[in-house]
RNA sequence: GGCGCGUUCGUCUAGUGGCCUAGGACACCGCCCUCUCAAGGCGGAGAUCGCGGGUUCGAAUCCCGCACGCGCUACCA
Protein backbone atom coordinates (compact mmCIF):
# COMPACT_ATOMS: atom_id res chain seq x y z
CA UNK A 1 0.00 0.00 0.00
CA UNK A 2 1.54 3.74 -0.70
CA UNK A 3 2.21 6.18 1.42
CA UNK A 4 -0.21 8.95 1.48
CA UNK A 5 -0.60 11.91 3.25
CA UNK A 6 -2.38 15.61 3.21
CA UNK A 7 -2.70 18.42 4.68
CA UNK A 8 -5.84 20.24 5.12
CA UNK A 9 -5.92 23.85 6.40
CA UNK A 10 -9.20 26.05 6.59
CA UNK A 11 -8.62 29.35 4.38
CA UNK A 12 -9.52 31.46 7.11
CA UNK A 13 -6.56 33.38 6.83
CA UNK A 14 -2.94 33.20 6.47
CA UNK A 15 -0.51 30.25 7.03
CA UNK A 16 0.19 29.46 10.75
CA UNK A 17 4.02 28.23 11.63
CA UNK A 18 1.93 25.24 13.44
CA UNK A 19 0.10 24.88 10.51
CA UNK A 20 3.85 25.05 8.74
CA UNK A 21 4.78 22.39 10.60
CA UNK A 22 1.78 20.03 10.47
CA UNK A 23 2.47 20.36 6.35
CA UNK A 24 6.46 19.83 6.93
CA UNK A 25 6.23 16.68 8.38
CA UNK A 26 3.22 14.95 6.39
CA UNK A 27 5.27 16.05 3.64
CA UNK A 28 8.65 14.62 4.87
CA UNK A 29 6.66 11.49 5.88
CA UNK A 30 5.01 10.71 2.47
CA UNK A 31 8.30 11.51 0.75
CA UNK A 32 10.40 8.90 3.01
CA UNK A 33 8.67 6.27 1.92
CA UNK A 34 8.15 7.48 -1.70
CA UNK A 35 4.44 8.58 -1.22
CA UNK A 36 2.20 11.37 -1.90
CA UNK A 37 1.52 14.63 -0.11
CA UNK A 38 -1.94 16.11 -0.48
CA UNK A 39 -3.25 19.69 -0.08
CA UNK A 40 -7.23 19.66 0.67
CA UNK A 41 -8.39 22.93 1.15
CA UNK A 42 -11.33 22.56 4.11
CA UNK A 43 -13.82 25.74 3.61
CA UNK A 44 -16.76 24.09 5.11
CA UNK A 45 -17.37 26.67 7.23
CA UNK A 46 -18.75 29.35 5.17
CA UNK A 47 -18.69 31.82 7.45
CA UNK A 48 -15.13 31.86 8.05
CA UNK A 49 -13.82 32.23 4.62
CA UNK A 50 -10.97 34.59 3.75
CA UNK A 51 -10.69 35.82 0.12
CA UNK A 52 -6.89 34.94 -1.39
CA UNK A 53 -6.16 32.40 1.92
CA UNK A 54 -5.89 29.82 -1.08
CA UNK A 55 -3.97 31.43 -2.72
CA UNK A 56 -1.67 32.91 -0.31
CA UNK A 57 -1.42 28.98 1.54
CA UNK A 58 0.05 27.46 -1.75
CA UNK A 59 2.19 30.81 -2.11
CA UNK A 60 3.69 30.56 1.37
CA UNK A 61 4.02 26.45 0.80
CA UNK A 62 6.17 26.86 -2.06
CA UNK A 63 7.72 29.34 -0.73
CA UNK A 64 8.92 26.90 1.88
CA UNK A 65 9.48 24.32 -0.51
CA UNK A 66 7.17 21.73 0.74
CA UNK A 67 5.79 20.84 -2.95
CA UNK A 68 2.12 18.77 -3.11
CA UNK A 69 1.56 15.98 -5.17
CA UNK A 70 -2.33 17.15 -5.52
CA UNK A 71 -4.47 19.78 -4.63
CA UNK A 72 -5.94 22.98 -5.79
CA UNK A 73 -4.59 24.33 -9.02
CA UNK A 74 -2.87 21.83 -9.34
CA UNK A 75 -5.06 18.30 -9.51
CA UNK A 76 -4.97 14.67 -9.02
CA UNK A 77 -6.87 11.37 -9.91
CA UNK A 78 -9.07 12.31 -6.85
CA UNK A 79 -10.20 15.77 -6.82
CA UNK A 80 -11.76 17.90 -6.99
CA UNK A 81 -9.30 19.39 -3.60
CA UNK A 82 -11.60 21.81 -2.09
CA UNK A 83 -14.20 20.74 0.33
CA UNK A 84 -16.98 23.68 -0.69
CA UNK A 85 -16.78 21.67 -4.21
CA UNK A 86 -17.50 17.99 -2.80
CA UNK A 87 -20.70 19.06 -1.05
CA UNK A 88 -22.99 16.31 -2.67
CA UNK A 89 -20.17 13.42 -1.88
CA UNK A 90 -21.26 14.60 1.97
CA UNK A 91 -24.45 14.59 1.90
CA UNK A 92 -25.31 11.19 0.21
CA UNK A 93 -22.93 9.58 2.74
CA UNK A 94 -24.82 11.39 5.74
CA UNK A 95 -28.07 10.05 3.88
CA UNK A 96 -26.68 6.36 3.97
CA UNK A 97 -25.83 6.95 7.95
CA UNK A 98 -29.18 8.05 8.31
CA UNK A 99 -30.72 4.95 6.61
CA UNK A 100 -28.48 2.63 7.80
CA UNK A 101 -29.46 3.76 11.36
CA UNK A 102 -26.10 5.55 12.20
CA UNK A 103 -26.87 8.81 12.15
CA UNK A 104 -30.34 10.86 12.69
CA UNK A 105 -32.33 13.63 11.52
CA UNK A 106 -31.66 16.84 14.35
CA UNK A 107 -34.76 19.58 14.02
CA UNK A 108 -33.81 21.68 17.58
CA UNK A 109 -32.44 25.02 16.49
CA UNK A 110 -29.53 26.74 17.27
CA UNK A 111 -31.24 28.83 19.84
CA UNK A 112 -32.91 25.68 21.94
CA UNK A 113 -29.38 23.93 21.92
CA UNK A 114 -27.49 27.28 23.08
CA UNK A 115 -30.34 27.78 25.71
CA UNK A 116 -30.48 23.87 27.16
CA UNK A 117 -26.17 24.21 27.16
CA UNK A 118 -26.87 27.93 29.60
CA UNK A 119 -28.76 25.88 31.93
CA UNK A 120 -26.90 22.52 31.87
CA UNK A 121 -23.83 24.73 33.04
CA UNK A 122 -25.49 26.95 35.09
CA UNK A 123 -26.22 23.54 37.37
CA UNK A 124 -23.20 22.21 37.01
CA UNK A 125 -23.79 19.26 34.09
CA UNK A 126 -21.76 18.20 31.47
CA UNK A 127 -22.70 20.07 28.75
CA UNK A 128 -24.33 17.69 26.22
CA UNK A 129 -27.19 17.24 23.32
CA UNK A 130 -30.23 15.47 25.58
CA UNK A 131 -30.92 13.48 22.43
CA UNK A 132 -34.74 15.04 21.62
CA UNK A 133 -34.26 14.19 18.21
CA UNK A 134 -32.94 10.69 18.36
CA UNK A 135 -36.07 9.73 20.13
CA UNK A 136 -38.39 11.04 17.48
CA UNK A 137 -40.66 8.26 15.83
CA UNK A 138 -40.34 7.78 12.05
CA UNK A 139 -43.37 9.18 11.66
CA UNK A 140 -42.63 12.58 13.45
CA UNK A 141 -39.75 12.88 11.69
CA UNK A 142 -41.59 11.81 8.24
CA UNK A 143 -43.67 14.85 9.16
CA UNK A 144 -41.16 17.39 9.87
CA UNK A 145 -38.85 16.77 6.97
CA UNK A 146 -42.36 17.12 4.82
CA UNK A 147 -43.07 20.38 6.08
CA UNK A 148 -39.62 21.78 4.99
CA UNK A 149 -38.12 22.12 8.79
CA UNK A 150 -34.47 23.38 9.09
CA UNK A 151 -32.81 20.56 9.98
CA UNK A 152 -29.36 19.45 10.65
CA UNK A 153 -27.78 14.90 11.08
CA UNK A 154 -26.62 13.80 13.66
CA UNK A 155 -24.12 10.64 14.31
CA UNK A 156 -25.53 8.38 16.38
CA UNK A 157 -22.70 7.60 19.25
CA UNK A 158 -22.89 4.12 20.96
CA UNK A 159 -24.91 5.08 24.93
CA UNK A 160 -22.53 3.03 26.40
CA UNK A 161 -19.08 1.53 25.91
CA UNK A 162 -15.39 2.44 24.81
CA UNK A 163 -13.21 2.50 22.00
CA UNK A 164 -9.24 2.12 21.93
CA UNK A 165 -7.53 3.27 19.01
CA UNK A 166 -3.49 3.38 18.32
CA UNK A 167 -1.81 6.67 17.65
CA UNK A 168 1.72 6.57 16.21
CA UNK A 169 2.87 8.84 18.21
CA UNK A 170 0.86 8.61 21.88
CA UNK A 171 0.18 5.05 21.55
CA UNK A 172 -3.02 3.29 21.93
CA UNK A 173 -5.80 5.79 23.55
CA UNK A 174 -8.71 4.71 24.74
CA UNK A 175 -12.56 7.24 25.10
CA UNK A 176 -15.51 6.42 26.64
CA UNK A 177 -18.42 6.79 24.70
CA UNK A 178 -20.34 8.58 27.64
CA UNK A 179 -17.81 11.74 27.17
CA UNK A 180 -18.85 12.15 23.58
CA UNK A 181 -21.51 13.74 21.80
CA UNK A 182 -24.05 13.02 19.07
CA UNK A 183 -22.23 14.99 16.62
CA UNK A 184 -23.65 17.34 14.19
CA UNK A 185 -21.98 15.72 10.61
CA UNK A 186 -24.21 17.83 8.40
CA UNK A 187 -25.28 21.40 9.13
CA UNK A 188 -28.36 22.73 8.29
CA UNK A 189 -27.16 25.22 4.85
CA UNK A 190 -26.31 21.50 3.76
CA UNK A 191 -22.58 21.47 4.34
CA UNK A 192 -20.76 18.92 5.96
CA UNK A 193 -18.75 19.21 9.62
CA UNK A 194 -14.89 18.93 10.17
CA UNK A 195 -16.15 15.35 11.40
CA UNK A 196 -17.87 13.92 8.19
CA UNK A 197 -15.88 16.02 5.85
CA UNK A 198 -12.53 14.49 6.98
CA UNK A 199 -13.62 11.13 6.99
CA UNK A 200 -15.19 10.93 3.76
CA UNK A 201 -12.03 12.67 1.91
CA UNK A 202 -9.61 10.90 3.48
CA UNK A 203 -11.19 7.55 2.24
CA UNK A 204 -11.99 8.87 -1.39
CA UNK A 205 -8.18 10.53 -1.52
CA UNK A 206 -7.30 7.18 -0.32
CA UNK A 207 -4.93 8.88 2.92
CA UNK A 208 -3.12 5.94 4.47
CA UNK A 209 -1.49 7.93 7.38
CA UNK A 210 -3.53 10.87 9.44
CA UNK A 211 -0.56 13.47 10.71
CA UNK A 212 -2.01 16.64 12.41
CA UNK A 213 -2.35 18.78 15.43
CA UNK A 214 -3.16 16.99 18.83
CA UNK A 215 -6.15 19.34 19.21
CA UNK A 216 -7.92 16.60 16.98
CA UNK A 217 -7.18 13.50 19.23
CA UNK A 218 -10.12 13.62 21.35
CA UNK A 219 -12.43 13.51 18.60
CA UNK A 220 -10.66 10.72 16.69
CA UNK A 221 -12.83 8.18 18.08
CA UNK A 222 -15.77 10.06 16.31
CA UNK A 223 -13.78 9.87 13.41
CA UNK A 224 -12.89 5.83 13.70
CA UNK A 225 -17.26 5.64 14.14
CA UNK A 226 -17.74 7.25 10.94
CA UNK A 227 -15.21 4.26 9.34
CA UNK A 228 -16.63 1.88 10.60
CA UNK A 229 -20.35 2.49 9.82
CA UNK A 230 -19.57 2.95 6.12
CA UNK A 231 -17.59 0.29 6.26
CA UNK A 232 -14.24 1.84 4.85
CA UNK A 233 -10.69 0.90 5.92
CA UNK A 234 -8.97 3.36 8.58
CA UNK A 235 -6.19 4.79 8.35
CA UNK A 236 -3.10 5.35 10.71
CA UNK A 237 -3.38 8.51 12.93
CA UNK A 238 -0.52 10.44 14.40
CA UNK A 239 -1.42 13.48 16.79
CA UNK A 240 1.43 15.98 17.05
CA UNK A 241 2.38 18.08 20.05
CA UNK A 242 1.22 21.45 20.27
CA UNK A 243 3.12 24.30 19.42
CA UNK A 244 3.09 27.12 22.36
CA UNK A 245 3.60 30.50 23.64
CA UNK A 246 6.30 31.75 25.95
CA UNK A 247 3.79 31.48 28.31
CA UNK A 248 2.38 27.80 27.41
CA UNK A 249 -0.37 28.65 25.94
CA UNK A 250 -1.20 27.75 22.53
CA UNK A 251 0.64 29.63 19.99
CA UNK A 252 -0.93 32.94 19.05
CA UNK A 253 -1.12 36.38 17.59
CA UNK A 254 0.03 38.81 20.45
CA UNK A 255 2.56 37.27 21.16
CA UNK A 256 4.84 37.54 18.53
CA UNK A 257 4.26 36.72 14.93
CA UNK A 258 2.42 33.26 14.33
CA UNK A 259 1.94 33.72 9.85
CA UNK A 260 4.76 32.18 8.20
CA UNK A 261 4.25 35.49 6.07
CA UNK A 262 5.20 37.62 8.85
CA UNK A 263 8.78 35.88 9.01
CA UNK A 264 9.19 36.18 5.14
CA UNK A 265 8.37 39.41 4.91
CA UNK A 266 10.95 40.16 7.79
CA UNK A 267 13.94 38.09 5.58
CA UNK A 268 14.06 35.04 7.36
CA UNK A 269 14.93 32.20 4.90
CA UNK A 270 13.21 29.29 4.13
CA UNK A 271 15.03 26.30 4.82
CA UNK A 272 16.04 28.36 7.93
CA UNK A 273 12.21 28.53 9.07
CA UNK A 274 12.10 24.47 7.92
CA UNK A 275 15.08 23.85 9.64
CA UNK A 276 14.02 25.84 12.96
CA UNK A 277 10.37 24.04 12.73
CA UNK A 278 11.19 20.77 11.75
CA UNK A 279 13.05 20.69 15.69
CA UNK A 280 10.37 21.48 17.33
CA UNK A 281 8.75 18.22 18.40
CA UNK A 282 11.43 16.40 16.24
CA UNK A 283 14.57 15.51 16.43
CA UNK A 284 17.23 13.30 14.30
CA UNK A 285 18.83 11.54 18.15
CA UNK A 286 22.20 12.42 17.90
CA UNK A 287 23.69 15.81 17.99
CA UNK A 288 23.15 17.62 14.64
CA UNK A 289 20.61 20.55 14.38
CA UNK A 290 21.30 21.78 10.44
CA UNK A 291 19.50 19.84 7.93
CA UNK A 292 18.50 20.67 4.65
CA UNK A 293 15.14 19.29 3.08
CA UNK A 294 16.34 16.37 1.54
CA UNK A 295 18.34 15.43 4.61
CA UNK A 296 14.70 16.07 6.40
CA UNK A 297 13.09 13.64 4.39
CA UNK A 298 15.73 11.09 4.74
CA UNK A 299 15.95 11.26 8.32
CA UNK A 300 12.54 11.59 9.52
CA UNK A 301 10.52 9.29 11.59
CA UNK A 302 7.67 9.75 13.56
CA UNK A 303 8.93 7.41 16.07
CA UNK A 304 11.13 10.21 17.10
CA UNK A 305 8.58 12.70 17.25
CA UNK A 306 7.76 14.35 20.69
CA UNK A 307 5.25 13.80 23.16
CA UNK A 308 4.63 17.37 24.48
CA UNK A 309 4.21 21.00 23.49
CA UNK A 310 6.75 22.81 22.10
CA UNK A 311 7.72 26.54 22.83
CA UNK A 312 8.16 28.36 19.57
CA UNK A 313 11.61 30.11 20.96
CA UNK A 314 12.33 33.18 18.37
CA UNK A 315 15.67 33.62 19.74
CA UNK A 316 16.90 29.97 18.87
CA UNK A 317 14.95 30.96 15.26
CA UNK A 318 17.09 34.22 15.01
CA UNK A 319 20.51 32.36 15.59
CA UNK A 320 19.45 29.58 13.24
CA UNK A 321 18.41 32.16 11.02
CA UNK A 322 21.65 33.97 11.27
CA UNK A 323 23.70 30.86 10.37
CA UNK A 324 21.80 30.15 7.19
CA UNK A 325 22.21 34.08 6.16
CA UNK A 326 25.95 33.35 7.38
CA UNK A 327 26.16 30.47 4.84
CA UNK A 328 23.68 31.60 1.95
CA UNK A 329 25.06 32.20 -1.72
CA UNK A 330 25.84 36.04 -2.01
CA UNK A 331 24.24 37.09 -4.97
CA UNK A 332 21.14 34.89 -3.69
CA UNK A 333 21.24 36.70 0.06
CA UNK A 334 21.91 40.57 -1.79
CA UNK A 335 18.54 39.84 -4.11
CA UNK A 336 17.01 39.12 -1.15
CA UNK A 337 18.66 42.26 1.04
CA UNK A 338 17.74 44.62 -1.91
CA UNK A 339 13.96 45.34 -1.33
CA UNK A 340 14.98 46.01 2.42
CA UNK A 341 17.38 48.59 1.19
CA UNK A 342 14.96 49.98 -1.63
CA UNK A 343 12.41 50.97 0.62
CA UNK A 344 14.62 52.80 3.13
CA UNK A 345 15.67 54.66 -0.11
CA UNK A 346 19.04 53.68 -0.68
CA UNK A 347 19.91 53.56 -3.80
CA UNK A 348 20.49 49.85 -4.99
CA UNK A 349 21.56 50.29 -8.62
CA UNK A 350 24.96 48.90 -8.54
CA UNK A 351 24.36 44.94 -7.79
CA UNK A 352 27.96 44.41 -7.35
CA UNK A 353 28.61 47.53 -5.09
CA UNK A 354 25.20 46.33 -2.97
CA UNK A 355 26.79 42.83 -2.75
CA UNK A 356 29.95 44.14 -0.84
CA UNK A 357 27.45 45.81 1.61
CA UNK A 358 25.39 42.52 1.98
CA UNK A 359 29.30 40.65 1.92
CA UNK A 360 30.13 42.88 4.85
CA UNK A 361 26.95 42.81 7.18
CA UNK A 362 26.07 39.89 6.92
CA UNK A 363 27.34 38.45 10.07
CA UNK A 364 25.50 41.15 11.88
CA UNK A 365 22.18 39.84 10.74
CA UNK A 366 19.36 38.04 12.55
CA UNK A 367 16.63 38.57 9.64
CA UNK A 368 17.50 40.27 6.47
CA UNK A 369 14.93 43.23 7.83
CA UNK A 370 17.82 44.16 9.90
CA UNK A 371 20.40 45.02 7.21
CA UNK A 372 19.25 48.51 7.47
CA UNK A 373 20.44 49.50 10.84
CA UNK A 374 24.29 48.62 9.92
CA UNK A 375 24.47 50.59 6.32
CA UNK A 376 24.40 53.94 6.63
CA UNK A 377 28.08 54.16 6.42
CA UNK A 378 27.87 52.98 3.10
CA UNK A 379 25.50 55.70 2.14
CA UNK A 380 26.37 58.96 3.99
CA UNK A 381 28.36 61.71 2.54
CA UNK A 382 28.75 63.43 5.72
CA UNK A 383 31.69 62.63 7.94
CA UNK A 384 31.31 63.70 11.27
CA UNK A 385 33.81 62.23 13.49
CA UNK A 386 32.76 61.05 16.38
CA UNK A 387 33.75 61.73 19.91
CA UNK A 388 36.21 59.42 22.27
CA UNK A 389 38.55 57.05 20.55
CA UNK A 390 38.18 58.13 16.98
CA UNK A 391 39.10 61.74 17.79
CA UNK A 392 42.06 60.45 20.03
CA UNK A 393 43.05 58.45 17.44
CA UNK A 394 43.08 61.36 14.39
CA UNK A 395 45.74 63.04 16.55
CA UNK A 396 48.59 60.75 16.50
CA UNK A 397 51.46 62.06 14.44
CA UNK A 398 51.53 58.11 13.08
CA UNK A 399 48.04 58.91 11.47
CA UNK A 400 49.01 61.55 9.32
CA UNK A 401 51.94 59.39 8.11
CA UNK A 402 49.24 56.74 7.51
CA UNK A 403 47.59 58.91 5.18
CA UNK A 404 50.28 60.06 3.72
CA UNK A 405 51.30 56.59 2.56
CA UNK A 406 48.30 55.46 1.69
CA UNK A 407 47.47 58.17 -0.43
CA UNK A 408 50.66 57.88 -2.28
CA UNK A 409 49.80 53.68 -2.88
CA UNK A 410 46.66 54.74 -3.82
CA UNK A 411 47.79 57.23 -6.61
CA UNK A 412 50.66 54.50 -7.88
CA UNK A 413 48.30 51.05 -8.02
CA UNK A 414 47.05 50.18 -11.14
CA UNK A 415 43.58 49.66 -11.21
CA UNK A 416 40.98 49.85 -8.72
CA UNK A 417 41.46 48.81 -5.12
CA UNK A 418 39.89 45.84 -3.58
CA UNK A 419 39.92 43.46 -0.35
CA UNK A 420 43.10 42.28 -1.73
CA UNK A 421 45.67 44.20 -3.14
CA UNK A 422 44.34 46.72 -0.07
CA UNK A 423 45.70 44.28 2.60
CA UNK A 424 49.20 44.30 0.20
CA UNK A 425 49.66 47.52 0.58
CA UNK A 426 49.27 48.02 4.32
CA UNK A 427 51.64 45.56 4.75
CA UNK A 428 54.49 47.48 2.37
CA UNK A 429 52.94 50.52 4.89
CA UNK A 430 53.73 48.73 7.98
CA UNK A 431 56.89 47.43 6.96
CA UNK A 432 57.93 50.97 5.82
CA UNK A 433 57.12 53.18 8.74
CA UNK A 434 56.56 50.07 10.96
CA UNK A 435 53.48 51.42 11.91
CA UNK A 436 51.04 48.68 12.65
CA UNK A 437 47.87 47.33 14.26
CA UNK A 438 45.66 49.66 15.69
CA UNK A 439 47.36 52.63 14.88
CA UNK A 440 47.53 51.21 11.30
CA UNK A 441 43.78 50.15 10.58
CA UNK A 442 41.69 52.75 12.57
CA UNK A 443 42.99 55.83 11.00
CA UNK A 444 41.79 54.47 7.99
CA UNK A 445 38.71 53.44 9.26
CA UNK A 446 37.79 56.72 11.02
CA UNK A 447 38.71 58.94 8.22
CA UNK A 448 36.58 56.71 5.88
CA UNK A 449 33.37 56.65 8.42
CA UNK A 450 33.93 59.03 11.04
CA UNK A 451 33.39 56.20 13.57
CA UNK A 452 35.60 53.45 15.27
CA UNK A 453 33.32 50.48 15.20
CA UNK A 454 31.81 49.46 11.85
CA UNK A 455 32.32 46.67 8.82
CA UNK A 456 35.20 45.25 7.96
CA UNK A 457 38.09 47.37 6.28
CA UNK A 458 39.03 45.53 3.85
CA UNK A 459 35.28 45.47 2.21
CA UNK A 460 34.91 49.39 2.82
CA UNK A 461 38.22 50.23 0.95
CA UNK A 462 36.51 48.11 -1.72
CA UNK A 463 33.20 49.33 -1.69
CA UNK A 464 34.32 53.24 -1.74
CA UNK A 465 37.04 52.71 -4.36
CA UNK A 466 40.25 55.20 -4.98
CA UNK A 467 38.39 58.16 -5.43
CA UNK A 468 36.20 58.29 -2.78
CA UNK A 469 38.86 57.01 -0.08
CA UNK A 470 41.68 59.97 -1.58
CA UNK A 471 38.91 62.65 -1.11
CA UNK A 472 38.34 61.76 2.89
CA UNK A 473 41.73 60.91 3.52
CA UNK A 474 42.84 64.37 2.06
CA UNK A 475 40.85 65.84 4.75
CA UNK A 476 42.85 65.20 7.73
CA UNK A 477 46.46 65.81 6.15
CA UNK A 478 46.34 69.77 6.54
C1' G B 1 -16.94 20.68 35.88
C1' G B 2 -16.05 16.11 32.65
C1' C B 3 -12.74 13.59 29.41
C1' G B 4 -8.00 13.19 27.06
C1' C B 5 -2.88 14.22 26.54
C1' G B 6 1.50 15.85 28.65
C1' U B 7 5.62 17.06 32.63
C1' U B 8 14.49 16.36 31.93
C1' C B 9 18.76 23.17 32.58
C1' G B 10 14.98 29.85 31.27
C1' U B 11 14.01 27.58 26.01
C1' C B 12 14.52 23.34 22.14
C1' U B 13 16.04 18.58 23.43
C1' A B 14 19.36 13.51 24.23
C1' G B 15 18.10 9.63 27.42
C1' U B 16 13.71 3.12 26.76
C1' G B 17 17.00 -0.19 34.35
C1' G B 18 23.63 0.18 35.50
C1' C B 19 27.86 3.90 30.17
C1' C B 20 24.07 9.77 34.05
C1' U B 21 29.03 12.79 39.09
C1' A B 22 22.13 13.61 33.45
C1' G B 23 24.85 14.88 27.18
C1' G B 24 24.08 18.69 23.11
C1' A B 25 22.01 23.41 21.16
C1' C B 26 19.94 28.62 21.88
C1' A B 27 20.23 32.59 25.25
C1' C B 28 23.79 34.34 29.27
C1' C B 29 29.03 35.05 31.22
C1' G B 30 34.49 34.70 30.48
C1' C B 31 38.90 33.86 27.54
C1' C B 32 41.27 33.51 22.67
C1' C B 33 41.44 35.36 17.69
C1' U B 34 41.26 40.39 15.81
C1' C B 35 42.23 47.63 13.38
C1' U B 36 36.73 47.89 15.53
C1' C B 37 31.97 45.60 15.85
C1' A B 38 30.31 40.97 14.61
C1' A B 39 31.39 36.00 13.21
C1' G B 40 34.44 31.88 14.76
C1' G B 41 37.28 28.78 18.48
C1' C B 42 37.70 27.39 23.65
C1' G B 43 35.65 27.37 28.51
C1' G B 44 31.93 28.56 32.58
C1' A B 45 27.48 28.89 34.96
C1' G B 46 22.71 26.58 34.56
C1' A B 47 18.23 20.39 35.70
C1' U B 48 17.90 17.27 43.55
C1' C B 49 14.89 14.54 35.78
C1' G B 50 6.83 18.03 38.62
C1' C B 51 5.82 15.79 43.75
C1' G B 52 5.00 11.38 46.91
C1' G B 53 5.06 6.31 47.36
C1' G B 54 6.48 1.56 45.59
C1' U B 55 9.27 -2.56 42.40
C1' U B 56 14.69 -3.59 42.05
C1' C B 57 21.27 -4.91 44.32
C1' G B 58 20.41 -0.43 41.20
C1' A B 59 15.24 4.21 38.30
C1' A B 60 15.09 10.20 34.62
C1' U B 61 13.99 5.33 32.66
C1' C B 62 8.93 0.20 35.30
C1' C B 63 4.13 0.54 38.57
C1' C B 64 0.54 3.46 41.61
C1' G B 65 -1.30 8.04 43.57
C1' C B 66 -1.23 13.32 43.58
C1' A B 67 -0.12 18.14 41.61
C1' C B 68 0.38 21.31 37.69
C1' G B 69 -0.03 22.63 32.44
C1' C B 70 -2.35 22.22 27.89
C1' G B 71 -6.19 20.45 24.59
C1' C B 72 -11.24 19.03 23.70
C1' U B 73 -16.11 19.53 25.54
C1' A B 74 -19.88 24.36 18.75
C1' C B 75 -24.69 23.76 13.00
C1' C B 76 -15.34 26.32 14.08
C1' A B 77 -11.76 23.83 12.18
Amino acid sequence: MSIRTRFAPSPTGFLHVGGLRTALYNYLFAKKHHGQFILRIEDTDQTRIVPGAIENLIDTLHWAGIEFDEGPNKGGPYGPYIQSQRIELYQKHARELVEKGYAYYCFCSPERLEKMREEQIKSKQQPRYDGTCRRLSQEEVEKKLAKGEPKTIRMKIPEWGELTFHDLIRGDVTINFKTLDDQIILKSDGFPTYHLAVVVDDHYMKISHVIRGEEWLPSTPKHILLYEYLNWEKPQFAHLPLLLNPDRTKLSKRQGDVAVEDYRAKGYLPEAIVNFIALLGWNPGDEREFFKLDELINEFSLERVNKAGAIFDIKKLNWMNSHYIKNADLDRLTQLAIPFLKEKGYDVANFQKVKIIVEAVRTHLEYLAQIVDHVDVFFTETIEIENGEAQEILKLDSSKIVFEKFIRKLQELDGEINRENFKQLMKEIQNETGIKGKNLFMPIRIALTGKAHGPELPLLVEYFGKEKIKQRLERFIN
